[in-house]
RNA sequence: GCCCCCAUGGUGUAGUGGUAGCACGCGAGAUUUUCAUUCUCGUAGCGGGAGUUCAACUCUCCCUGGGGGUACCA
């Protein structure tokens, strides 16, 4: 078995092409030499480095490795260039100077049936399509589907300037590379026959193919920008985690039998995977759920990993019993940093936080007395703060919610921030004080 | 226009010729110092119409809806 992958190299890795990348990945089980990365290029322009490098960026955040280095399209030429030639000897092929307008001229005078040409010997190259009979496309998804030749075109398979088109691309070069499966998106469903005509004209067999289905936004139409991350690269820099990137995406569009959990060790997909339980029908992408899991997989990360993560995104140093005590609390790594900004940067200025809490009834006293309490704490530690607080409030007869708020607003700026008793230790016996004198003040 | 594909709650899915399970979401409650987390309960579905059958969500056909293709794009 043998598989690829074949983005076109617009840059963004789109998330239903990252979707197809790991179903090949996972049907490849990982093996090596079974997965090949290619770049479909045959016009050249967009293959930048600039963009081709970040699809492989981003295939590599995702954890999805292929084999060996990735091949251009384009640095093939010389072979399309040589099929086609073979085509045109052999009279599978001629060379027609018909364009869109002369195609359609000849469909609405021949009752909607296929275009046909003469050869002319000059301009673009088209192939020969039977006028009889069916070709069939067989697929492990969706089964078989027969396509009447009569209505299909004399493809087009190399322009006017000799450049071949992408049907006879794809085809040599994964004949070439002794691609196996074929397992891409279902907008080439309907394209297949063509490749399986020249496949035909070739006399070469052709591959297992298996087209997914489609992915949609929440409005069921076609994923895109507008529906906010669609490309694998938006997703990462949302702070999700590739790791729950790649369990959401491979239950889009297909399902275990017996089996109630969605979540998924890579290894356990790895073992899982089978193309037939892939779905026929589009999937839409619900971003909701993706954060839902992804904050399943935050809170399952060691602290020290979630640190490192924290540290890479953000590019400062991290202290790490900020980090444990902010885990619960997010769901992306996005979340992080407006939550212990604090820590940091000193309380938000957050004027309507601080009148209603701050300037409640009671607010003052109560601060002034968490205030005493903790200055004389002998050692700034969270049961040793805790203990002092709680202290407080029962002898104060302050309802615990009457006694932490100020002291949050206080130290934080705002109402929500981590645990109060947390949040104390780890700012430490200075700032803590500082800051509730600061607020005692204000207020 | 023509060709092709698809159709289980709002979303992702499981499932069987004898009416549906799980997850997200949403709602309510519990825990609670905020926000979250966690736990409990609840909400909601087989697009429509024929046909086959004792019986269809499950098979067939039609319709509707959605999607894809129809390039000298990939």
């Amino acid at each position: 078995m043998r598989v690829r992958f074949a983005p076109s190299p617009t840059g963004a890795l789109h998330v239903g092409g990252a979707r197809t990348a790991l179903f090949n990945w996972l049907l490849s089980r990982g093996a090596a030499g079974e997965l090949v990365l290619r770049i479909e290029d045959t016009d050249r322009e967009r293959s930048t480095p600039e963009n081709v490098g970040q699809i492989f960026e981003a295939l590599e955040w995702l954890g999805i490795d292929y084999d060996g280095e990735p091949v251009f399209q384009s640095a093939n030429a010389p072979r399309h260039a040589e099929v086609i030639e073979r085509l045109i000897s052999g009279g599978h092929a001629y060379r027609s100077t018909a364009g869109p307008d002369e195609v359609r001229a000849w469909r609405e005078a021949h009752g909607n049936q296929g275009f046909r040409g003469a050869d002319e010997g000059a301009g673009a190259v088209r192939l020969r399509v039977p006028d009889a009979g069916v070709t069939i496309v067989r697929d492990v998804i969706r089964g078989h589907t027969e396509f009447e030749n009569a209505l299909q075109d004399d493809l087009v398979i190399a322009r006017a300037d000799g450049t071949p088109v992408y049907h006879v691309a794809v085809v040599v070069d994964d004949l070439d590379a002794g691609i196996t499966h074929v397992v891409r998106g279902a907008d080439h469903y309907s394209n297949t026959p063509k490749q399986l005509l020249i496949l035909e004209a070739l006399g070469e067999p052709a591959p297992i193919y298996a087209h997914v289905p489609l992915l949609h936004g929440p409005d069921g139409r076609k994923l895109s920008k507008r529906h906010g991350a669609a490309s694998v690269q938006e997703l990462r820099d949302a702070g999700y985690l590739p790791e729950a990137v790649r369990n959401y995406m491979s239950l889009l569009g297909w399902g275990m039998a017996d089996n109630d959990e969605s979540f998924f060790t890579t290894q356990e997909l790895q073992r899982e995977f089978s193309l037939e339980r892939v779905s026929r029908s589009p999937a839409v992408f619900d971003e909701r759920k993706l954060r839902w899991m992804n904050g399943r997989y935050v809170r399952e990360l060691a602290v020290a990993d979630l640190q490192a993560r924290l540290e890479q995104r953000l590019g400062r140093e991290l202290r790490r019993d900020v980090v444990a005590i902010t885990q619960e609390k997010i769901s992306t790594l996005d979340e992080f940093w407006p939550l212990t900004a604090f820590f940091v940067d000193g309380p938000a200025d957050d004027p309507a936080a601080r009148e209603k809490i701050l300037g409640a009834d009671g607010a003052s006293a109560a601060l002034t007395a968490a205030r005493a309490a903790l200055a004389g704490l002998r050692e700034w530690t969270l049961p040793a703060v805790e203990e002092a607080l709680r202290d407080v409030a029962e002898r104060e007869q302050i309802k615990p919610k009457h006694l932490f708020q100020p002291i949050r607003v206080a130290i934080v700026g705002t109402t929500v921030s981590p645990g109060i008793f947390e949040s104390v230790a780890v700012l430490g016996r200075e700032e803590t004080l500082a800051r509730i004198d600061a607020a005692l003040c204000g207020a």
